[in-house]
Formats: structure tokens, sequence, C-alpha cells
DNA sequence: TATATTACTTGCAAAATGCAAGTCGATTTC
DNA sequence: GAAATCGACTTGCATTTTGCAAGTAATATA
């Protein structure tokens, strides 16, 4: 398991890399966030192939920093239910400007581009639909 | 040196971390775009200590992705000068997003502070003040 | 009761990161 | 103008992280 963070400053974007600065805690996050992904299994049939052990790492990392919290499974006991905490669904922003600068630079597929359009048009407004969207699964 | 980056998927979330999602890359970044520092040197001696084999390596990593540009100094034949390009500036909204997350969610340096309060007061003027800056240096 | 799902764990290989020391050309000092 | 210093790396090796393949254990389904 990836040992205790240790903060290497007082930079909020150290501290904030500190977290999340990795390969593939953002990806488990944009699952959790604009593909309505909640379970393990789920995660590991995305498109970028996270390995198992690394899923189950980057999981519990993610629990322990606080950003996404674990539960029973609404509607099976052999599956639990992952969901972004509060301080998850405030990366909305910084995952949006991320879109928006990837999209810029890359091709990407249809299903990004619908975000990106809504960013573009309305951004605050994106913001504010799925950071209600995702705090309605926390019940 | 890393090896060449492959595409993990046609997602522009992914498609950028594969460029800088990295413990590193972000913070050269932070150092060129709002420290006003542009030499290895300089890089080296920030509070978070990077190795300066990874040092090299990044810099050429960002150099290949089109995010940095290395060029004479303009004092030193003994130096080199590094800048942001375009692609490089465009990550200012991403930058300022993730400044603000930190700042909600860790203890930050006053120097920090001084750019989030400029951020909660006029995203936009700081934004388009620091971009007009770095595009001065690019010569 | 047998097979399949789901969420992991384990063991080992490969790649990335980190540390300390060394190189090499440009500058500064004596 | 030779010697020491500076600045930007390179190299070798240890540690940590990532990745792959196979296995396990608790539900769930047939």
């Amino acid at each position: 398991m990836t040992k205790k963070i240790n903060k290497r400053s007082d930079c909020p974007i150290s501290c904030s890399l500190d977290i999340w600065g990795n390969k593939w805690s953002l990806l488990i996050i944009r699952n959790l966030m604009f593909k309505n992904m909640h379970t393990y299994g789920e995660f590991l049939k995305t498109p970028e192939k996270i390995a198992t052990n690394i899923l189950a790492d980057r999981l519990i990392s993610l629990e322990r920093a606080g950003l996404i919290s674990k539960e029973e499974h609404p509607e099976s006991r052999a599956k639990f239910f992952y969901t972004l905490t509060q301080k998850g669904i405030d990366l909305l922003p910084v995952m949006v400007e991320i879109t928006l600068w990837g999209n810029k630079y890359f091709e990407i597929s249809r299903e990004a581009k619908a975000i990106v359009k809504h960013a573009k048009h309305d951004k605050e407004g994106l913001i504010n639909s799925f950071s209600a969207q995702l705090k309605k699964l926390r019940a």
C-alpha cells in the first residue's frame, strides 16, 4: 500500500498533488463525477484499464484523503457503492478546467465534447447542476 | 528517460494526465507561472526539493509535450531560460482552480493566499494579467 | 448444490522516483 | 591566464510505485 502522504510544502498546488497527483486518482474521480460509475467493477472496465491492485490502492488512499466514501450498495450486499464527498465534489471546477484544456489540445470523444459545450456556454450552471446531482447520491 | 507518452483513451482528462499527471510536472509549471522562476537552478531550490535527475527528465518531457520552451538566457551563456508556451499558459485556469481547492482544504503560505484573494475577487482579471505577463517573456 | 459475480489480495516483474557523486562548458576570481 | 566556481545536467544504484497474472472469499444466480 502507498505509504502515508507527507506534505512537501505549504503550497496549495503541492498539497493537492500530494493527494491526487498521479496517473490514476483523477480518473477515478472523473468516473464518479461525470460517468455515473460507483462500483469497483465499473472502475475496472474503464477504457484506460487500471490494474486491479492499483485501483484497490487508489480507492483506499482517496478515501483516507476524504475525497470519496465507501458505502453499502443499495441493491446488493456483494458490492460497495462509492461516492464523492463534498471535498471530492469541490474538485468540479478543477475537472472542468482540465476538460477544457484537454479539449483544446487533443482529439476527444463525442461524450466529452458535450460537457465541453455545456462548460463553454455556462460553466457555473454546469458545475452547479453536477454538484447538486452528486450531493443527492450522498444520502 | 521516461518513455514516449501513449494515450490511454480519448478522454480529455486522461490525455491531460498522460502529459502532466505526476508528482512534479505541475510544480515546474507553477514555478514558471507564479514564481517567476526560469532556470534549472531555481527549480532545484524549490522547497519541495525535486531530485536533479527527475527535474532534467521532466523538463525534457514538458518541452516535448509543448508546454515549455528552452531558450538562451538573456544574461548568461552558462544558463538556459525556460518559459511557458501558449499551451502552458493555457493551464492558468487549471492552476488557479487547484490553488482555490488547495486553499479550502490545507494550511497554505501567505504568498499563496494573496493569489487566492485575487482569484476570489476577480478570477478572470487574475488570469488575464498573468497571461499577459507570461506572454511578454516569450520574445 | 454448482457456477458466476464482485471486490479484492498476493507474488513477482517493470518502470518511475530519489540520492549522491561526477562531468563538462561558461564564468568569475586571483 | 590558471584555478576555482557556477550552472546544467548525467550516471549508478537503491527504493518506491506501477503493472500483470493468478488466486481468494463472500455474495448472488441457476
